[in-house]
DNA sequence: TGATCTTACGTTTAGCGTAACAATA
DNA sequence: TATTGTTACGCTAAACGTAAGATCA
């Protein structure tokens, strides 16, 4: 029977040159590297190396047996992450979302329906979130539009609606709805981890300037001390009242009112059943 | 490290249900299993089994690392194999040939050309000696046509004549040349480990029956004392004079006069140099 | 009671490192 | 003389088997 451990030795020996430097690099002495070698020859039932008086080098056959150690090693390697990943899957959800609002749902439903198992989410935006399907990264998807996938359930989940935040004094202030194009030019105070937002703001109004704001009481701040339009949707919970002195006008732009679709892979569709329950309002109080 | 010695160990318990029978299975103690697991769920950092008080299982997880190991195992194995065959290859000329005669020649030159390296030779039809080279059991082949293989030479060798030889009172004595159609129907005597002209026989002479000897002496013995035609060709030996009686009349069907064709691997074209100068003369005494 | 798995214990062995040796450049 | 590979020697640690214990059918 192969050892892994001595072709790991025999691997580094090919990528060193010398006994001694293989040694030195796994940290054992040189006795036990020579050891391991005349053990591989034993091993394979063949000869793997030239020797000499005080050299030793790898013959056709010992090139052949390094080839075959680190595709092996290889292979033992990913096995052992496939069983680790496999196990993490069977403790873990994992949720790929392009905006942050759903998970605000998502995450607090998953935890009381599966409270064993650890929830991992994060926002992506919606090129890696398909990647991660494909890889099996994630269980659970959370994408601005349906997917045809393969053995994966596709949901329509929760809808949300842009509205724009402008002081009473803003030049917008008294329209009833307005664009994209309306709003274009115009800067803007931004969150950052925003998902998919982030970049139909920059494509959508490309003249506006964005002034994204990492940490969120600093967010807060300059929408409270600022003139400086904001936005906001029908999901956004503004629990300090934040938004209270501005007004709101919705975007009519169809790609500004998105349906969140939830993607799962079939087997896992109690996850989605889970989640088909939630009640909007009785979350956003 | 993954020891492949333990994952045999794994394998063999998810084979036979119980840690007693997978050590008898093994020759060791089941105390050593239950260590091995143990040592495996360390290993792998999951854990892989349910435990009762006096049985235990594979979870999910250890089926999955089941199927891994026995992709490891597998992997393992064939390496060994791997490795082997090749130094093998390095020590051995493996010649596949379709008829018997082209092994007379080519043998001893390979012999004396290479006198530190195994020869081995058989003949098989023709369709097992495109798998010999696709799977490079051979590293030299002898067909009766020629090929085009990928990185394959492919050289014209010997020429082969078919001659039928019949007692000076048989029916087709007094002509100078037949084709197998003059001879469908007449029964034959027939060697045996004569390659493709056996089945040449069978579909050119459907209504002629052949008495195959194994045995060299009994054939000999029948060619002696019977007045059942047999069959020469240009290369064969008559070193005792076996066919002194007998008369050799050509058969002319094209199929009946080989050209041998010798193919190997571009990278060993030293075997064919060796062997394309090979008088044939020098041999045939 | 027989079968199963785990734990405990004592022994063995196999692997390791140090040291000594031989050979090279 | 410094470096390299092999061999010898002694020790340690790991692995094994036997035995004992616990649980279940």
């Amino acid at each position: 029977m192969l050892d892994l451990t001595e072709l790991e030795q025999l691997t580094t020996f090919a990528d060193t040159g010398t006994l001694s430097m293989a040694a030195e690099k796994l940290h054992i002495s040189q006795p036990t590297i020579t050891r391991t070698m005349q053990h591989l020859e034993e091993t394979f039932g063949v000869s793997l190396f030239v020797r000499g008086k005080n050299k030793i080098m790898l013959n056709d056959t010992g090139l052949k047996a390094v080839e075959q150690a680190r595709q092996l090693l290889s292979a033992a390697d990913n096995a052992l992450k496939t069983v680790k990943a496999f196990d993490k899957s069977l403790h873990t959800i994992t949720i790929s979302s392009c905006a942050p609002a759903p998970l605000w749902y998502v995450l607090p439903a998953l935890s009381s329906a599966y409270p064993d198992m650890t929830i991992a989410s994060s926002i992506k935006n919606v090129p890696a979130i398909y990647e991660d399907l494909d890889s099996e990264f994630c269980q659970l998807a959370i994408l601005p539009h349906n997917i045809q996938y393969d053995h994966y359930v596709n949901i329509p989940f929760l809808k949300e609606n842009l509205s724009v935040c402008v002081a009473a004094s803003h030049a917008l202030s008294d329209k009833s709805s307005v664009t994209f194009s309306d709003l274009n030019g115009f800067n803007f105070l931004l969150g950052s981890e925003i998902g998919f937002w982030d970049e139909m703001c920059r494509v959508r109004m490309p003249a506006s300037r964005f002034l994204v704001q990492t940490n969120q009481f600093e967010f807060e701040e300059l929408v409270r001390e600022s003139s400086l339009p904001c936005f906001t949707t029908n999901l956004a919970k503004d629990s300090q009242n934040l938004l209270a002195d501005r007004i709101k006008i919705p975007v009519t732009d169809p790609d500004a009112n998105v349906t969140y679709y939830l993607a799962c892979h079939s087997q896992l569709i109690s996850y989605a059943e889970v989640l088909k329950r939630i009640d909007v309002n009785d979350i956003k109080e």
